[in-house]
DNA sequence: CTGGTGCATGGGATG
DNA sequence: ATCCCATGCACCAGT
């Protein structure tokens, strides 16, 4: 860990060492080693990574300054009377000058093809004057053409903006032995309340590092070309998967989308993580934000935690997975192991609310939205993100996933893992296998093996290349058949059901030949699987013992499989 | 009859 | 004590 290795500046919001550190030279800050804290040499006072810091204010995305009057402006999840509104369709102006700043335009996070609908945010203060809003007051949203976004409750977050940060003296000083467990908190804290922030993408569009204008290093990561440094940077944190997503500004026209701290891109050599420290966390220093008095609030809003368990814990494997070979950089949101119910039959993925109400866009009706999702491997799925009531809460679900997962060949005890994808705000579903496979017969149907696709790709980036999306998640082309989207979702229940699989119709099975040549594959057994011939009824059968999918005890018929495929 | 949908329930996690 | 969420189940529509 070295600050020198960031490209990115920050400033020390003590009030008394207002200097810029720039980090390329190393002056100002140095890196307390092991402790995962910055010490500002002018002030001595440090900076904990993974904490709220209330002394120093990073020079973080999420802040910004009012070109005008330079007062800082945090538009992402805190609220304020200094806040910036957005205007329609992508502008912000500042709530104190007036002044028109920073156009967010394809910022705004929902405003990708991932959803449909993506009215976009007319006011940030009519959003964030009313400081947070429960859910059950928002007003709908998605739904409707005139719907304006809702901040979801935990990001909205109200924060002093009027006199830059407060101080904390150096006994507030962060103990630091004690630190693992507060990075944790402070994780999740910034998690959920959008306050940790790479902001990359921000600065990258908006050329705006979130500072003082005038206090802007010659250094700081404004640029474009010096993301690529910045993300070196955190690639040597074996906690990456610690890392918190964050909210960027892009995320803050009424969405606590999360960045996390970690954005990498792959096309960087080698992927390693980071996570303490501000260049560890790849983060250029100048992207993070710190929240000033956060302390207090983080605690309280500390109790919005995020459950660890869905901390996104991504290896270098899966951003790999994710990116591909592109430029991309990952955003990871979070990740959670399906349960049996996940990865049964019914195609509903439960998911934990703070997740879907974090990083998934608000809902206000209980139909909720189609999400269009991106698997690792590049293909789009539509799943319908909705929740119905449940003890005066929510339950949000993802319906349709099914066929993702078993295109993924997912089983209970797996993690899927949901990520961002920017440029673009793609969201990307990845999958993680079970270290080890627990034995489960209750979705061994519908194993198609690695990455067996039963949907036709078609070009998502035309909407008129895909009509037909059923809520089994399933995109096909109209010219692929003129069945309804009735009979595809039926089709779709086959391949959940082997009752239905007899079923299967003659358009089911032209596309099930599309891809056989893959299932062909996937259905072959590992290497080091011995085929036993087994006749029955005068049908010889190739029997596997297949315990990754079907468990220790089940078997994998091959000839079941080519019957069923009408070989 | 089967499968999908919506909701309820209860165990477990969390505060 | 409260909330989350995995799961069960009743109802309904389609076949």
């Amino acid at each position: 860990m070295s600050t020198s290795s960031s490209s990115s500046s920050k400033i020390c919001y003590n009030s008394d060492c207002t200097e810029l550190k720039s980090e390329r030279p190393r002056k100002g800050w140095r890196l307390r080693t092991g402790e995962f804290a910055e010490l500002c040499d002018r002030c001595g006072i440090a900076y904990e990574e993974g904490r709220f810091c209330d002394t120093f204010h990073l020079n973080a995305a999420g802040w910004r300054n009012c070109e005008s009057c330079r007062k800082p402006v945090h538009c992402g999840c805190i609220v304020s009377a200094h806040a910036f509104t957005l205007l329609d369709p992508g502008g912000i102006e500042c709530a104190a000058c007036a002044r028109k700043n920073v156009v967010l335009g394809q910022n705004v996070p929902w405003s990708t093809p991932l959803f449909f609908h993506s009215p976009p945010v007319k006011s940030w203060s009519q959003l964030a004057g009313s400081g947070p809003v429960p859910w059950r007051q928002a007003p709908t949203l998605f739904n409707s053409s005139a719907s304006q976004p809702e901040f979801h409750p935990r990001v909205s977050y109200e924060v002093d903006l009027s006199t830059g940060i407060d101080r904390i003296g150096a006994s507030e000083r962060p103990s630091f032995p004690s630190l693992e467990k507060r990075k944790i908190e402070s994780f999740s804290e910034r998690l959920m309340n959008g306050s940790l922030k790479l902001g990359t993408r921000d600065i990258l569009e908006n050329g705006h590092p979130g500072i003082n204008g005038e206090e802007q290093p010659s250094s700081c990561s404004n640029k474009p070309q010096q993301q690529s440094s910045l993300l070196k940077q955190d690639q040597s944190n074996p906690q990456f998967g610690l890392a918190a997503p964050h909210t960027s500004q892009d995320e803050t026209n009424g969405q606590q989308g999360v960045t996390n701290t970690h954005l990498r891109s792959v096309t960087q050599p080698p992927l390693t993580k980071q996570f303490h420290g501000s260049q560890q966390n790849g983060l250029d220093s100048s992207n993070e934000t710190q929240v000033r008095n956060g302390r207090s609030r983080q605690e309280a809003r500390g109790r919005n935690l995020l459950y660890p368990r869905y901390w996104p814990r991504f290896t270098d494997q899966d951003l790999q997975q994710i990116s591909g070979d592109s430029n991309s950089v990952i955003t990871p949101l979070f990740e959670k192991t399906l349960s049996a119910s996940d990865a049964g039959r019914i195609g509903r993925l439960v998911l934990p609310k703070k997740c879907a109400e974090a990083y998934f866009p608000p809902i206000s009706l209980a139909e909720g939205l189609p999400l269009k999702v991106q698997d690792a491997k590049g293909k789009e799925w539509i799943f319908q993100f909705r929740f119905w009531p449940n003890n005066n809460s929510r339950m949000y679900v993802l319906e349709g996933v099914t066929p993702c997962i078993q295109n993924m060949q997912l089983q209970a005890g797996d993690v899927v893992t949901f990520s961002r994808l920017e440029p673009g705000g793609k969201l990307v579903m990845g999958c993680r296998k079970a270290p080890t496979a627990p034995a489960s017969d209750q979705d061994n149907e519908g194993k198609t093996g690695n990455g067996v696709s039963v949907h036709v790709d078609v070009d998502l980036a035309d909407p008129t290349s895909w009509s037909k999306v059923d809520k089994s998640g399933y995109i096909a082309k109209e010219a692929l058949g003129s069945k309804s989207a009735i009979s595809r979702k039926r089709k779709n229940s086959m391949l959940v059901s082997k009752n239905k699989r007899i079923r299967i119709d003659n358009e089911d099975l032209i596309e099930l030949k599309i891809t056989w040549e893959e299932a062909q594959g996937l259905l072959r057994p590992p290497p080091n699987n011995v085929a036993s011939v087994v006749v029955i009824e005068g049908f010889e059968f190739e029997e596997y013992e297949v315990q990754r999918f079907l468990g220790p005890s089940s078997y994998c018929f091959m000839f079941t499989c080519l019957c069923f495929f009408n070989f």
